[in-house]
DNA sequence: TGACATTTTATACAATCGTACAGACAGTTA
DNA sequence: TAACTGTCTGTACGATTGTATAAAATGTCA
């Protein structure tokens, strides 16, 4: 049904050094980020993964395995570049002067927005991805590891910053931000819905608001009574 | 394999008006609140939900027409009870006394705080299945029409509270309010893996923080800058 | 009692699922 | 060229899915 693509069999042989078929395999993850961004893991088809990225049946199965192997390996993809834009951002606030809960939330949320606002639309359902996975405590033990350790380390700066707060009151009011902050990405239907006017689309249009509100949220939930 | 159970076949003929297959009706709904709830929508089976509610499949069928039926009549069952507690409380408030942004905020939350803190696992169940519908746009246009219009009244006492406000950012401090309440029944585990001490689960117990955190966040969020 | 409506059982069905694999194909190397 | 490795196609498999339905069971009512 579909006309064969452009670079059906094209081979990047300049170099020699790229395998054949890494191509394929990124159209495959590609492919199967959107899919599963889309509407979650249970309700997607190996072969609409297949069909979207324009592939075989056979050919997800060589290059992605397990369709739940598939699933870690597009969540594990991007990570490493989400963390490090994240800690990037806090050693710049650190250098320049002496950070505060405002900056320090503001760090922490921005890379995401920023992802989730980019041209690509890849990055864009991959935002959508952890909106999905975050806000589901099935898939919490196999995620942790892979964002919690940003997270405490934030942690740690706000604890510096009050150092009297109560930790579990400091690991709850994180919490509550990304939730707010993933919200943003994940409930644009709900928020363009209770506002009467059109919303704006790019989560980077919330970035204020979202700042304000977790910014003031941290506060008095840490003012001591 | 399983033994029938006491009540089986039992009709509560007494009155005579009560149909005869209403308690294997509502067996099978809270059969499915509950799988519906801990899996979500596209993992669950007919047939797991006609094992929770030991029934044979075919009862399934009968009582609870599709797998959509069944799980929009599921949703649908409870709505109206927290609604109603929703707007009960609101008018105690201004019954009472002048509404605060705190005040309004305590009694849009403690509701559904409290129906996920019940002994009975079927409300806790359906506080979960909310969270879990509340994050995904895709179910959004169908729940839109159930559970906006309370959401619109505090809109509305919102904005009285604050006349000069643009709508827009009231409609967004109300959305990121809700969703950090939802994370609250949903987040469990990523509070309680944060928090190096347990963390207590009963979510009501995090009733004074999330309404801390919130009104603290509306009144940044809505301050003029 | 016997006709009746409602509920339950048991089974069947086509469709689709995830996965596996033999063979065709392509490009590299000897 | 021929052997070889990595990639891709096509198809098949058993398992499981949602749904439908005939027949049995159950209780009501005349």
């Amino acid at each position: 049904m579909i006309e064969s693509d452009d670079q059906t069999g094209f081979i990047p042989s300049s170099d020699g050094r790229i395998a054949r078929g890494e191509i394929t395999r990124e159209k495959v993850l590609d492919a199967a980020e959107r899919c599963f961004a889309m509407t979650g893991f249970d309700a997607v088809t190996v072969r609409q993964i297949a069909r979207e990225a324009k592939v075989t049946l056979g050919v997800v199965g060589f290059h992605g395995g397990n369709k739940e192997t598939l699933f870690l390996t597009v969540l594990k993809r991007r990570v490493e570049t989400l963390n490090t834009l994240r800690l990037e951002r806090l050693e710049e606030l650190k250098a320049q002067s002496e950070p505060t809960i405002e900056s320090l939330i503001s760090a922490y949320v921005t890379p995401y927005l920023e992802i989730a606002s980019r041209g690509d639309p890849q990055w864009r359902a991959y935002a959508m991805l952890v909106a999905r996975i975050v806000s589901d405590d099935r898939y919490y033990l196999e995620m942790a590891p892979l964002y919690d350790p940003v997270a405490r380390v934030y942690l740690a700066e706000l604890a510096k910053l009050r150092p009297d707060a109560d930790p579990q009151l400091l690991a709850t009011s994180l919490t509550l931000t990304v939730s707010a902050m993933i919200s943003i990405v994940a409930s644009q239907a709900r928020i363009a819905g209770l506002s009467d006017t059109a919303a704006p689309d790019l989560p980077l249009a919330y970035k204020d608001v979202l700042i304000d509100f977790c910014t003031g949220g941290i506060l008095r939930a840490l003012e001591p009574k």
